[in-house]
DNA sequence: TTGATTTTGACTTTTCTTGACTTTGGCTAT
DNA sequence: ATAGCCAAAGTCAAGAAAAGTCAAAATCAA
């Protein structure tokens, strides 16, 4: 198992014990999991970033912190889709758009079935029929098309 | 024998013994086969595709794998729609894909709203981006996709 | 023979790991 | 106050560890 894994499950354990919020010690953690401290900011950078739903503070200095705190979407199912569809612009690619999906699944907005639909329609492999320039263009559209029908 | 029929046999057997789905690494499995990396990728597209019922995903750096899940249609729904996806062939116009869609929902095999997010998905407005001369080849190759999630 | 399938390998892209160096905040002794 | 030190966290780039692409060469089948 990758060592970036690890480190991510740990935190999101904590959050779950602790209602969202998760407060750790860099060195501290990256320790006690057998890894170099800045491990944990890829970590953070890579995977608790805001479109995935997370924000991340921190302080530096004797006392410091970090602390993750995981947000949750508040207004209608339909502004929330619009909001995205509007962020989504005319290119996305495959990895953004699986954060998006899975984004909505966590708050609810879809369920995991319409997600795993619309996740095989804008994969990579679904478009690999075309020429690479156009994939972005296509998936953007695509997805936009489908999270149309859901408002 | 050939090669690539001993890479499909060898993924066939993990399929089987571990319930329809297999993670491989590829560098590692070339090598125990004794054949090249691209060996692999070579066998995956030519016999575990879509009409074959076969879902690939993959992911590469660090840790990176691959993934062959073979959704498994003992049921009646699944064999009408691995039907289906192999008469779709790698090419289908707009007019044909609404009329399968339709056909689906009034045999009950997939719901209205699955039928319309689908419908989005592969609607000549979603490929309005690409050339013309790739839209059916996408349109038939995301519809595949996504009918395989309904199995 | 000739067209399709298979094999190979050089090159690309993505993701993860590591470590050296930088910046910031708090505390203590002057 | 403030200079200096220590204890954090941050940054960044090099390199490693995968998988993907593509086209040339080899082989096979009709």
């Amino acid at each position: 198992m990758r060592m970036s894994d690890l480190v991510a499950e740990y935190i999101k354990n904590i959050l779950e014990e602790s209602n969202g919020i998760a407060e750790i010690q860099r060195n501290e953690l990256a320790n006690s999991l057998g890894c170099v401290p800045s491990q944990i900011n890829y970590v953070l950078s890579s995977r608790f970033t805001q479109e995935n739903g997370y924000v991340v503070e921190s302080r530096r200095g004797g006392g410091g912190y970090i602390r993750i705190t995981k947000v949750h979407f508040s207004t209608d199912k339909g502004s929330i889709i619009m909001h995205i569809i509007r962020t989504i612009g005319n290119s996305l690619d495959a990895t953004s758009a699986g954060i998006i999906l899975e984004n909505l699944v966590s708050n609810r907005i879809i369920t995991d079935e319409i997600m795993r639909i619309m996740a095989s329609a804008i994969s990579e492999r679904a478009f690999a029929d075309i020429p690479k320039e156009y994939r972005n263009l296509v998936r953007a559209t695509v997805l936009k098309n489908m999270l149309l029908t859901q408002i």
